[in-house]
RNA sequence: GCCGGUGUGGCGAAAUCGGCAGACGCAAGGGACUUAAAAUCCCUCGGUAGCAAUACCGUACCGGUUCAAGUCCGGUCACCGGCACCA
């Protein structure tokens, strides 16, 4: 009887749905788990394999921690305000509700479909208003606390979108959204102080089990340095030109400094500089340099030497003159370096093509060819010379001018503020009003959430101003704080708001009072295991735990990290071994995989095909090998014999695979875990059948991956309830050990025989053994033996001479 | 440029601690069943030589340590990802 996939699918999630097994429960007596991942955002194009994969690792551990007695909470949702549903609002005319609720409707349907055992009851959709309510009163307390502010400054601008992005949202220059090349542009834009939370993020990796590579993009993403800040003296002025370095060792080695194009002190001192019209003509060409000039053409320096400023190095004296170039940057330190040529590879280029003075201060390279940034001993550097050791020779140097009042230890970061504001409509409406009399006044609490209005059109004005700007009726409002005539703000949040705390949501997704109840937060956090793709690892993981230790130090959350661990599955590429994407036609749809082979043949395909953690190409064909595992699995029915224990043609195997399985699925080795019960069902086959407790635990292993097939084949065979009740298999190490073991033996470390010997042989007597196989006696024979070697259960290698 | 990661059959990949390289699956070839096909089942399947037993070679490349190296050490190359004039 061919299993019929199609029915039985159908059946099962619908009983689920009906008895809600799947939901989190609110007993708090039952030790918890919490499993999270990314909620999607639902696109028009629906979902793709990716997603599935993606879900499917957590979907597996889910399932077997609820067999293993844990309260599991597995939510999912839809991250749904963005760009492209409001980009196809625009050009479709279709309001962005609807095109979102259509969507979510879509996504909704493929994921049961799916069979995932989330908790529906707890969908979030960060569009709602009850949703967004929280997150604009999120936002408010931090503007009460000074963490969220407004500031005119440079921004990434992106002139297709016409919105400002973040650093993180125009990472190489090109837009996120739509590739196009970013612009800088001054504009007064909201910023999120997520700065003042850097070395929070900094140590609180060191609390949680992430996968080392994630941690180490959140490191470099901050970018702590430590180095001091050092007060060059002008000539003949009242005035110092500070810097930061994190070499302040080499203070001696400075021959030239170098200030960024827009640095201020230009302008202060523009009567006494000479040569205004030079320096004005090259501020004028850095601003035209486009991102790609200045990325690709980095070993080309130019600069302007500023005439009329000199500055006299604080350690000897010596005056030396000031450059103004475009690689220095006024967004990092203070804008302005010293120049230690013989000692960092751009000064070092700068000085040549300058011809100015290169000193070595540090022995051990040929500053005549290449500026040298190893260690070694301090030369030509006064009372640092003799020194050999970098952070004595820095720790030295510090103290030195701190004693004398010319600089101090500081330490820099690569993070820059997060730019918080769109002028888009799909997003949150941020939640302030401008009064002319009382200046910036807040929403109060109670009036949230600010809706979002109806509007008919959603095109951005031409100036980059958001389309809230031309609804009057949401524009004009009273001041909340004197009543008298006031404007609201018509920029909205970026898509990153609503994902910064959604898990906190999940824990208690209906309240109307507070964001989550705090019982149910400290029940349920931190989320035991997250996880998602790589390329979120530094916004959207660094914007939540921001968000999360601000909401720590209000008090409103109970621990310090919102994810105890995360990890991250690998992309599903194009059976053309490309990224899947719309333009190259490579996508795979899972509903047509789900409507050929069936749910479970999905589910564990995304799973075999290879290692989680690394991209792999889809492969039809392969599918077709799930298909026959699952329906190798249904045909065991037909093998069914009596017996209330273990075989013994079976036992150690059995014990064996309940072993692997269990072990691999905690370490997301998902594909050796099917692969062992392949190999189990195959034993089974040549044993020619299998008894009932055996295949109550086969179905148990296999219920995970494959939810419907084993819950059908339960009821079937009449076992009693559902797979669901049960309890997840256990194991007896004594008992995976088979009574003999195949050993290979060697001479002299190559293979010449393969012997069977008792599992628990002596090493005298394995290697008494593996004397007598005729062709290793042949070539030990008449030799001198240097060494016996028996490896338990492996090999027998005898080396002679 | 810097920081990570990866490199194993025709393909996706396995190989806790250094201990039988290629588990498991796909594809391919041969066979059984069938009027036939599909499905299913059985056999072969890294390379070279050989009828064969077997021998030699083989985990990107070069070298080293070791009784024993895909695994450890030194060097090289290629690809992927992240950051990128960060002082």
């Amino acid at each position: 009887m061919t299993y019929d996939f199609k029915t039985a699918e159908k059946k099962w999630q619908q009983k689920w749905e009906e008895s809600g097994v799947f939901h989190a429960s609110d007993d708090h007596s039952k030790p918890k788990f919490y499993a999270l991942v990314e909620f999607p955002y639902p696109s028009g194009a629906g979902m793709h394999v990716g997603h599935i994969k993606a879900y499917s690792g957590l979907e597996v551990v889910s399932r077997k921690r609820r067999l293993q007695g844990y309260n599991v909470l597995f939510p999912i949702g839809f991250d749904a305000y963005g760009l492209p549903t409001e980009n196809y609002a625009i050009k479709t005319g279709i309001h962005p509700r609807k095109v979102t609720d259509t969507n979510i409707a879509k996504f909704t349907d493929q994921l049961k479909r799916v069979g995932f055992s989330f908790d529906w009851t707890r969908v979030i959709d960060t569009t709602d208003e009850d949703y967004y309510k929280w997150t604009q009163w999120i936002f408010l307390k931090m503007f009460e606390k000074g963490l969220a502010f407004r500031d005119k400054t440079l921004v990434n601008y992106c002139p297709s979108c016409k919105v400002v992005l973040s650093n993180e949202d125009s990472q190489g220059g090109k837009c996120d959204i739509c590739h196009s090349d970013v612009v800088q542009k001054s504009k007064d834009v909201w910023y999120l102080r997520i700065t003042e939370y850097a070395d929070k993020l900094l140590e609180g990796l060191e609390k949680v089990d992430y996968l080392p590579n994630i941690k180490l993009q959140q490191v470099n993403w901050i970018g702590k340095s430590r180095g001091a800040f050092v007060n060059f003296q002008i000539k003949d002025l009242d005035e110092k030109l500070r810097i930061y370095t994190t070499r302040p060792d080499t203070l001696f080695g400075v021959t030239f400094m170098v200030i960024a194009p827009e640095h201020p002190i230009i302008d202060k001192y523009a009567d006494r500089i000479g040569n205004m019209d030079a320096i004005k003509a090259y501020r004028e060409e850095c601003s035209k340099k486009t991102e790609f000039e200045r990325t690709q053409l980095v070993k080309d320096k130019t600069g302007v030497c500023i005439d009329g400023l000199t500055a006299v190095n604080p350690v000897n004296g010596k005056e030396i003159p000031v450059y103004i170039s475009d690689y220095v940057m006024m967004g990092y330190g203070t804008g302005a370096i010293m120049a230690v040529p013989a000692h960092d590879g751009r000064d070092y280029d700068f000085a040549k093509k300058f011809g100015i003075d290169i000193i070595e201060v540090i022995k051990g390279g040929d500053i005549t060819k290449e500026a040298y940034t190893g260690d070694g001993e301090m030369v030509n550097s006064d009372f640092m010379n003799g020194l050999t050791n970098k952070q004595d020779s820095i720790a030295k140097m510090i103290d030195y001018l701190t004693e004398n009042g010319i600089g101090e230890g500081g330490v820099q970061y690569k993070m820059k503020d997060w730019a918080f504001n769109r002028q888009r409509y799909w997003g949150e409406p941020i939640p302030i009003v401008y009064c002319p009399k009382c200046g910036m006044v807040p929403v109060p609490y109670e009036e949230l959430p600010l809706k979002l209005p109806e509007v008919e059109n959603f095109e951005p004005g031409s100036d980059g101003e958001s389309p809230l700007a031309k609804i009057e009726s949401f524009v004009n409002c009273k001041c909340p704080k004197c009543g008298g005539d006031a404007k609201r703000e018509t920029d909205t949040m970026p898509q990153w708001a609503g994902s910064s705390w959604y898990f906190l949501r999940y824990v208690d997704p209906k309240n109307d009072k507070v964001f989550a109840d705090k019982d149910e937060l400290k029940y349920w956090m931190p989320v035991d295991w997250y996880n998602g793709g790589m390329e979120h690892v530094t916004r959207h993981l660094i914007y939540s735990r921001f968000w999360y230790k601000f909401l720590y130090d209000l008090g409103e959350v109970p621990y310090e990290e919102p994810y105890a661990k995360r990890t991250a599955q690998g992309l599903i590429l194009g059976p053309d071994g490309v990224k899947m994407s719309k333009s190259r036609g490579n996508v795979i749809d899972p509903n047509e995989v789900v409507d050929v082979y069936g749910a479970d043949v999905l589910r564990t395909y995304v799973l075999f095909m290879g290692d989680y953690e690394q991209a792999a190409p889809w492969s039809e064909s392969s599918v077709k090998g799930c298909k026959r595992f699952i329906d190798r699995i249904w045909n065991l029915l037909e093998l069914v014999k009596d017996g209330d224990e273990y075989s013994e043609k079976l036992s150690a195997a059995m014990h064996k695979t309940v072993k692997k399985v269990s072990d691999d699925i905690e370490q997301m080795k998902f594909n050796t875990a099917i692969a062992a019960l392949m190999t189990l069902l195959n034993n089974i086959y040549d044993a020619g059948s299998i008894n009932k407790a055996e295949l109550k635990t086969l179905l148990l292993l296999v219920n995970p991956f494959a939810p419907h097939v084993t819950e059908e084949m339960w009821e079937k065979m009449g076992f009693g309830g559902t797979v669901t009740d049960q309890s997840w298999p256990t194991y007896d190490e004594a008992k995976c050990v088979d009574a003999t073991v195949q050993i290979a033996v060697q001479v002299n470390g190559k293979i010449k025989a393969r012997i069977d010997v008792p599992t628990d042989i002596s090493a005298e007597d394995a290697i008494a053994a593996a004397k007598k196989e005729a062709p290793v006696a042949a070539l030990v024979d008449g030799k001198t033996i240097v060494k016996e070697l028996y490896v338990k259960g492996k090999l027998v290698n005898i080396v002679v001479k």
